[in-house]
RNA sequence: CGGGGCAUAGCGCAGCCUGGUAGCGCACCUGCUUUGGGAGCAGGUGGUCGCAGGUUCAAAUCCUGCUGCCCCGACCA
């Protein structure tokens, strides 16, 4: 793509509404604008980078036997007095009427329309275990939103359930997403842990949350400092223990001491057992018997994947982006193409020899001094860095560096397309 | 909802204390120059000072009410 067709208002001065450094680079950057509080415009650049999560989360779903689907935003109030959430959710399921007077709610998570679908449709155990996921937009009227979209009120998540006969069976869906979530944040190559978590208003069993690990997170967790011993801080403390106590105690698990770190909740996976098909009775003869089904609900937040790869990758530039995540592999500056036409050639080559090798290319085509473009593509972050001058021309080379390095080489053709390889 | 802060040009801010009809930097427009790290000079465009009311000859400035936004807390798949 040339940076002329690309519609990224990037800021010179950190915004004032922002304090936290994701949040800031995502509006300095060109990502995100706010609508309203917790309400957010994604631009072109920022939607790139939600696919780029999107895709890495879709693709895996799918090797692991997820099927997507999509359910509505807007949801029956019905279905939500059927597990008496309409209730006990409390103030962050956002109520509405429609022109007939009958009450809606917009959707916070779809446990219910999910299983009212499958009520409906599975008769048999033969049509089963299933697992169905959807990537939608989620709204919860946060008490207060914060940090931009890490804790938005509206915001993009990839929900899955799984529907299965018996307990046994839907350990194996559990542990199979936990397989498909380690998979998934590997390869978004983020610095992660799975932890023990509570199960909270959504109820159900054994729970586990995935944090990005970062200063700035919202959730204190606690690891042991010799075994893979992992939870939320939440599940170990006493009624008004002090979080910071816990440092140094032995670990519940006999291996080890205690110790604490800040983490950003980007993923939870839960087993709900029977709560919601009984509440809503969903239940499948086998033999002489009804029984009701065993279901799993597992979560990850897209739009916050985002906001938390950008808290863990940053430097006073800018946004240093995982391979996975670059909005583009490699950027082309083009300096001062006035002062040769051989300048503006010689990008136009590259960006199609790139391109054509596969690679998303942003060509920095802009009537621009090079400070600016230089600036720019360092703010939002792309990997690999291409300068193309008179002076590259004349000594008939290219000059080249990733993001986080300073100094450039100088390479011949092939050597560029190796480096950007990697 | 409790505590704190902010609201003045597209963005970042000053002016407010001590009332006299709005300013700076960046951006934007025009011209010339410049061209490897957010260019220079000259000229220019752009504001119901968040909203409503009050005090006053006169309000961005003082008073009251409201709204929005941010931060801390409570809350939170």
């Amino acid at each position: 793509m040339k940076a002329k067709n690309l519609f990224f208002p990037t800021l010179r001065e950190d915004p004032s509404e922002a304090e936290v450094i994701s949040h800031k680079l995502m509006i300095k950057s060109g990502l995100i604008r706010k609508v309203a509080s917790g309400v957010y415009n994604w631009l072109p650049l920022g939607v790139k980078i939600l696919r780029k999560v999107e895709n890495i989360v879709r693709e895996e779903m799918n090797s692991f036997g997820g099927q997507e689907v999509l359910m509505p935003m807007v949801q029956p109030g019905e279905l939500w007095k059927e597990t008496e959430r309409w209730q006990k959710y409390g103030k962050e399921l956002l109520v509405f009427q429609d022109r007939h007077e009958r009450e809606f709610c917009l959707g916070p998570t779809h446990e219910e329309v999910i299983t009212d679908l499958l009520r409906r449709e599975v008769k048999s155990h033969k049509q089963l275990p299933v697992t169905l996921y959807q990537i939608q937009t989620k709204f919860r009227d946060e008490i207060r939103p914060r940090f931009g979209v890490m804790r938005s009120r509206e915001f993009l998540m990839k929900d899955a359930y799984s529907f299965d006969l018996t307990k046994e069976n839907l350990d194996l869906s559990y542990k199979n997403m936990k397989e498909a979530y380690v998979k998934i944040f590997d390869r978004l190559g983020l610095d992660y842990r799975v932890v023990k978590a509570d199960t909270g208003e959504i109820g159900g069993s054994d729970s586990e949350e995935i944090h990005v690990l970062a200063d700035t997170g919202e959730d204190l967790l606690v690891f042991s400092n010799e075994s893979d011993f992992a939870s939320n801080v939440e599940l170990m403390l006493e009624e008004g223990q002090d979080p910071q106590s816990l440092k140094g105690k032995p670990s519940p698990d006999g291996k080890g001491t205690l110790e604490l770190k800040k983490g950003i909740e980007v993923g939870h996976i839960f087993k709900l057992g029977t709560k919601y098909s009984e509440s809503m009775n969903f239940k499948i003869q086998v033999e002489n018997e009804n029984k009701f089904l065993e279901m799993g609900c597992y979560g990850i937040g897209i739009s916050r994947i985002v906001a938390a790869a950008i808290e863990q990758n940053n430097d006073e530039k800018g946004i240093i982006w995982p391979e996975a995540l670059a909005p583009f592999n490699v950027c082309i500056i083009e300096v001062n193409p006035k002062n040769d036409q051989k300048v503006s050639n010689q990008c136009e080559e590259l960006y199609k020899e790139l391109s054509n090798q596969g690679f998303d290319v942003l060509w920095d085509n802009r009537d621009q001094g090079p400070g600016v473009k230089f600036s720019d593509m360092e703010l939002i972050g792309i990997p690999n860095i291409v300068t193309i001058s008179k002076k590259t021309i004349e000594n008939n080379h290219f000059e080249f560096r990733t993001r986080e390095e300073e100094q450039g080489v100088h390479l011949s053709l092939n050597e560029l397309l190796t480096k950007i390889k990697g």
